[in-house]
RNA sequence: GCGAAUAUGGUGAAGUGGUUAACACGCCAGAUUGUGGCUCUGGUAUGCGUGGGUUCGAUCCCCACUAUUCGCCCCA
């Protein structure tokens, strides 16, 4: 018995239900927000890696899946979206398309070596949108209320945005060597990560959950107070928009991101969920002017997110959100003598043609059997065939609800149902949740507690 | 990479150093000679993660390994 791979996941049944609706909501966001799809290879040359995400960070350093294949090369399993995508940008020539900016999204799995846990797997499942092309501090703020939309849509309540700005090359250096001639002389009474972090990457001192209480902390310097003028407008402006936008947040100096790309704006959404992990953080962005020429183009710049949707799943589930899941078949067709089951053969198929979604038996079960394993599949109608009936051109037809039958004519049979099932719909979608709202149409739903 | 917990049938889950390892769900059949969902009756399962050790005897005690889960680190 071959198990599957650690921190991976079949998704099947209910849960591969959730998901697809899930998938669905976000097509149809990215759509009204007029993000195109962008689908990119799943494996690139490790150097995209090591360019684009920096080559001290934790994820180019200790977690990538990377190997050589056939021809010698070095190949890494995408550990993110961006570098991806801007790759993709650059190649294509996308800078030089007639609509710009170039607005992109993207699902899919990307790949890391860690150690699996609540909320972190090894295959993990991401949406993320790029926005390539504009400083627009705006686009900033539409990239995170895209985020958040999404996370309300689906019905999350517990949702935190944290803001933050590491302001643009020149204020991120003078903020840098404020941080270090500050923390210099106290870095012994700090733990041994910082101690290395000090040199390679001082900033992520700021989010050590070990550290933070430290008194020197405190006074530690802010990132605020470095920012040139430019850098302070462009957070302004974005918070300018966000407040417009009616998006919710909190501005959170320790907020630095793991990975090297970014400047200006960053964000991260975290779970305010109880019982959630300790794996919060649902999604994160910001803006990452250096990017596209640290990849070999022009200075472009651009902003974007990226949401991890296993645990969105996880907060879905913690916070007993019930999405309007479609399951259940139309029609179960039975049958017991092999003449019938010929006329469900064809019968079956003429009806999913015509827009039905039919099951029909495939266990040479008794009557009885076939009855309960309609009843499994929610079946609205049954259809059940009888060779009498079939001489006489008909058909017998129960409601599973109502437990009414009726024998139709063969010839009015599309008809019937077409009829019936509207009915059906219309009986059983009255909204039995308390609401006050005026339009239930299940368009929404409720996790009122 | 580090730490902790767990490992019993299709699923959930009791339990014991010693004849046939509970119970529940599920599934199948019958009561109901072609109309189920409730009920009752019966049936079902090559099951104690793998490899060693202690013992007359191990699912139970010891060791190792593996896997899963949770946490650290880091990230979505």
């Amino acid at each position: 018995m071959i198990n599957r791979q650690k921190g991976c996941h079949d998704i099947y049944g209910l849960e591969a239900k959730k998901w697809q609706y899930v998938m669905n909501l976000i097509d149809s966001v990215c759509q009204k927000y007029h993000y195109d799809y962008i689908r990119t290879p799943i494996f690139e040359a490790s150097e995209l890696y090591h360019r684009g995400i920096g080559e001290g960070t934790d994820i180019v350093t200790k977690e990538m899946y990377d190997f050589k294949d056939k021809g010698d090369r070095n190949i890494t399993l995408r550990p993110e979206g961006t570098a991806g995508i801007v790759r993709a940008y650059l190649e294509n020539k996308m800078y030089g398309e007639a609509s710009q900016p170039t607005k992109l999204y993207y699902t899919g799995t990307m790949y890391r070596y860690e150690r699996p846990q609540s909320g972190r797997d090894r295959e993990l499942t991401q949406f993320g949108v790029e926005a390539i092309g504009s400083n627009d501090p705006m686009l900033d703020a539409e990239v995170i209320s895209l985020a958040v939309n999404i996370y309300r849509l689906v019905g999350l309540k517990g949702i935190k945005v944290n803001l933050n700005t590491l302001g643009d090359k020149e204020s991120r250096g003078a903020y840098r060597k404020a941080l270090v001639d500050y923390l210099k002389p106290h870095i012994h009474e700090f733990c041994e990560d910082c101690q290395t972090r000090l040199e390679k990457n001082p900033l992520r001192i700021l989010d050590c959950k070990i550290d933070h209480d430290n008194e020197i902390m405190k006074n530690v310097p802010k990132i605020t107070d470095y920012l040139n003028e430019t850098s302070k407008n462009h957070y302004q402006e974005v918070k300018k928009y966000l407040d417009l936008l009616d998006i919710e947040y909190v501005e959170n100096p320790s907020v630095v991101r793991g990975l090297d790309y970014y400047d200006h704006t960053v964000f991260e959404i975290e779970a305010d969920i109880e019982g959630f992990g300790s794996q919060n953080v649902l999604g994160g962005g910001g803006r990452y002017n250096g990017l596209v020429r640290e990849l070999g183009g022009d200075e472009i710049p651009a902003v974007g997110f990226a949401m991890g949707l296993g645990r969105l799943m996880l907060a879905i589930e913690k916070e007993n959100i019930e999405l309007p899941i479609e399951d259940g078949v139309d029609l179960f067709v039975m049958y017991v003598s092999e003449t019938e089951k010929e006329y469900a053969t064809t019968l079956v198929q003429e009806l999913r043609m015509s827009g039905f979604s039919v099951e029909t038996d495939y266990m040479s079960r008794s009557l009885k059997a076939q009855f309960k394993q309609a009843d499994r599949l929610k079946s609205k109608f049954l259809i059940i065939l009888n060779d009498e009936d079939l001489k006489e051109n008909r058909i017998q037809i129960k409601n599973n609800k109502t437990k009414e039958e009726e024998k139709v004519e063969l010839d009015y049979i599309l008809y019937y149902l077409d009829e019936q099932l509207a009915t059906f719909e219309e009986e059983n979608s009255e909204c039995d949740c308390d609401c006050d709202c005026d339009d239930c149409g299940h368009e929404h739903h409720h996790n009122e507690r």
